[in-house]
DNA sequence: CATGAATGAGTGTTCATTCAT
DNA sequence: GATGAATGAACACTCATTCAT
């Protein structure tokens, strides 16, 4: 986690500093992530980092967590209003994944570290860090299912586990790949040539989810 | 491609590099694979590997198309005698997806190997080789998809798209994560120690396999 | 020297070992040569080669000191014919620089491994070979001079050693670099696309040789 | 070119690295040359050469152009004072090549280098390199010559190009090998045992650069 | 608090040569 | 006589981290 100093920084600088290491965890696996490369775009001298970090452990965790998990909520959160409370489980899920694509059609790194943050990694620590966003994706997903079951929206003879693990990955990886063959494009060149930020996504974008909540809605909803 | 010289070798030096090359490639992202240690571990000079491959690329290429695939082809035949054809897709689904869980928990680096190959890669020359890979399960999935639906067996209103991808994901690497949930321990602790051999899995992966696909069968079957 | 195997190959294998290795030799410094390159593309086994020659640095010699020296002499006598003899060492230097400027058009691997051969080298048994080419050329051209001299066609007070060390390089090097300049093209860009085999070549040889002989005549000759 | 930390470094180190770099790309070819040696005689850490140098080409680049720039134009400096303008093209040539002897002679290692900034190099960015150097001083002299005929220095049927050519090489290497030779040595071994820095030196060298340059008026001089 | 020089282990790859078959 | 498998040293280059200033 950062020290005092890091969030004493102005805050363009350590936005900059967040940004590029976004992008750098983002785009390469951890060990191959350079913290040369992040001090060298950021134009902050090699000591400095380890300033503000403890060292790259420190600086991935606190960009896969903190910085993330921020941007994420920001999302969901400006995607809330649309309407009053979601009346089940799917129009939840609904509104969550459409939120979700927005977010990766608007800033594809923070979608792409998301997923990287999924994939087992070789060092301990960091696939224990891994291990453990995953588990939380999954628990989520599980308790979600439960509650929505004693709410009668889900089938009593629906194996939560098995469920959770299956959505997880249809709807995180699935969704967003689905979404980028549709765009005619793939995540590396979506993510080279950033945002064409069309209006025909945001249909796109809402018919997918719609499509793809559907299919959950008659594979695990109530007859 | 190995060169003619791997192919001679005595069929035990062949095996072992094999083996420690699936290990090393399924235990690390390509970059940080390290033909060091393979060659280390299988005990042979720096210089002979290149008698073999022509490269890193090379030898990574062969171990993901010729030998992942080889070994994927044997299990899936394994399981097939069990009953005449398979009466509609989601049939044909059960039957792989045992046969996949079946590799999984007898060569679970063979499992771990094939997700490898799912997820981008920084290198231009495996993100090819993996897109291509990707592309080529999806491409069989909705082929599937369509001529089930032909048959009937999927109804019509479905995004055939949309449903290969998540269908992919949602079996892929979702189902096996499901298993390691059930069994109490996750990939890399079963990666390193290997296989219990239970029979309670074999029972636990058709129970497993069939409620997957029965999810899958509502979700996108003609109801 | 090559081993008597190598001389009782049949003639083309011969041949074919002899062309790739002036090839391999031409294009790169000893050093940097690589004896696996010339056996891949000869086709022939990695033990082969030191079968016909006890290894890198006596293939060298043979193809620097035999065939390099074999193929210059076939081309000084294929000029020769062309009126009797030369009525003075400028008319002889003449008809030997355009010879070597032809056999330069028609074979550059050659004129290029014959530079090579003037070039300092790091390693202490070939420097030795390339001094005593650079040797040999200089000492003959001090004893052409020195015999014009005594036939009156040199002036007196002509610094003998100097001239043949300038003489050496300026129609060595020089010569073929200003036909390439003529030719508007350089060594490498012709070496690789090699003989257009124009008549204008053949016509521009001429009178260059011619122009050149001319100058030295001015330098060195007899007022 | 060198990193700003190159810059800062005390001027010994600094000095010594360059030294080293030179002598180490001086006696071998560019592929040749070993980094390797270059840190371990200079006692530094391998990866601290590529805080100097982005690598191995850039240390190159740097060294053939700054660092022998820098001291062939300090060595044409000091040789300048003795006696005002040069009056026509071959004395000025004169002047510049006793310069020339005499770097060579107090530096053997910057002339070899030089040297080998002409020949061929098969790494096409290294050629690119040694192409422009030789173009360069063909061109100058090409300038020259043109500049002398205005002046009636030279006469009018000069082939200029030809002449540029032969004289850069009969001047550049031919005129220093013959300095070796009337030494009773040759370039290797005056490299090996620097200096013996005799008197003598200095009058042959000018004898030298006399007898060369009138060989040169005869040949190209206005009669 | 920022700097940036130094480090040394690690990477993939090429090579000439040997020698048992 | 031909083969081709094996070898290990050498190469350029990258990296996270330390620490004196």
């Amino acid at each position: 986690m950062p020290t005092p100093t890091f969030d004493n920084l102005p805050e363009d600088k350590r936005r900059r500093i967040a940004d590029l290491a976004v992008a750098e965890f983002a785009s390469r696996p951890y060990r191959e992530a350079s913290l040369n490369r992040i001090v060298a775009r950021a134009g902050i001298a090699k000591g400095s980092i380890y300033q503000y970090f403890s060292g790259k452990l420190d600086l991935y965790r606190w960009v896969v967590t903190e910085e993330l998990g921020r941007r994420k909520r920001e999302a969901v959160l400006a995607a809330v209003p649309e309407g009053g409370d979601p009346k089940d489980l799917f129009e939840a899920l609904e509104r969550q994944y459409v939120a979700g694509l927005r977010l990766f059609l608007a800033h594809p790194r923070l979608a792409r570290l998301g997923a990287r943050l999924l994939d087992p990694a070789p060092d301990p620590a960091v696939r224990k860090l891994h291990d453990e966003a995953r588990r939380a994706g999954i628990d989520w997903l599980r308790g979600a299912l439960a509650r929505a079951q004693e709410r009668g929206e889900v089938r009593l003879d629906l194996d939560l586990d098995l469920a959770a693990h299956m959505i997880a990955q249809a709807l995180g990886i699935g969704l967003t790949q689905a979404l980028m063959a549709r765009l005619g494009t793939d995540l590396d060149r979506f993510m080279a040539r950033p945002i064409p930020k069309e209006k025909v996504s945001e249909i796109e974008v809402k018919k997918l989810a719609r499509a793809a909540v559907d299919l959950l809605r008659r594979g695990v909803g109530t007859p």
